[in-house]
DNA sequence: ATACGACTTAAACCATGGTTTAAGTCAACG
DNA sequence: CGTTGACTTAAACCATGGTTTAAGTCGTAT
């Protein structure tokens, strides 16, 4: 088993060492191991993990929620219920924040349209 | 022409009226009217101004942006082509985040799917 | 030997985007 | 007349999500 030391992952995933220590002090990298010198040593399990992280982040799920579902992970499988249901919510409000920007990319385009076009009629306030 | 007070824009749009403030005072909303007694009120073109910052944050657009944007309003016709530009590049920076936020939820949804099949067949590591 | 690069920690610091508080004004209602 | 409700202000406060700093440890290359 390979493993990856904090550098790496930051390039993997391009983001700050910082952030990945950040991330582990507040829990939602747990059992992650280390060398004889205490250095982070990132197995590919806990490179999923991280991966896992950095995906719920991107769609913008809070960090307390991210650590409830690392700290459900650890827990192990009775909690399955649980993340199945905390998963599916998730992607309930992700579908909506979607929905929301791309209802609002509407309103931007037609501004995009009007200025392209010039088209102030008289109608259209100051915008 | 009708005038909303501030009350009124705020359950119109559902925000609150400390954040209408907080919009005036950052500069995102200019010109707002103000009664005998200094009540802000809104007329039909501060409204569409109010939806269009709503939208550029729904959008998630830092405020630093909404505000040059309206200052550009507020300039008049001669930064049409700026606004243009400004908007056909948060445009692309909407899309590029709905990318994110659409492969991220493919993630999800994949763990979603094992989670209902209980998918663990010694190949999958913790989750 | 020493200096460099990669790493460690705890704690301080920062930006963003509001929210809350305190103190006050005004108009209308009982 | 007084109190209630809707509004005003400036300033303090808060949560979130990191980033930066300072001081130190280790292994390796010169």
């Amino acid at each position: 088993m390979k493993y990856c030391s904090i550098s790496e992952a930051s390039a993997k995933f391009n983001i700050p060492e910082s952030t990945i220590r950040y991330y582990e002090k507040k829990g939602l990298l747990p059992l992650i191991e280390r060398d004889e010198n205490g250095r982070r040593l990132f197995s590919e399990n806990q490179m999923a993990l991280l991966e896992t992280v950095i995906c719920l982040k991107n769609t913008h799920m809070p960090i307390s929620g991210i650590k409830q579902y690392m700290d459900w992970i650890i827990e192990g499988d009775q909690t399955i219920e649980l993340r199945l249901e905390m998963m599916n919510n998730h992607k309930q409000a992700v579908l909506a924040e979607i929905a929301l920007m791309t209802e609002s990319l509407k309103r931007i385009d037609f501004k995009i349209t009007r200025y392209q076009n010039r088209n102030y009629n008289g109608e259209e306030g100051l915008e």
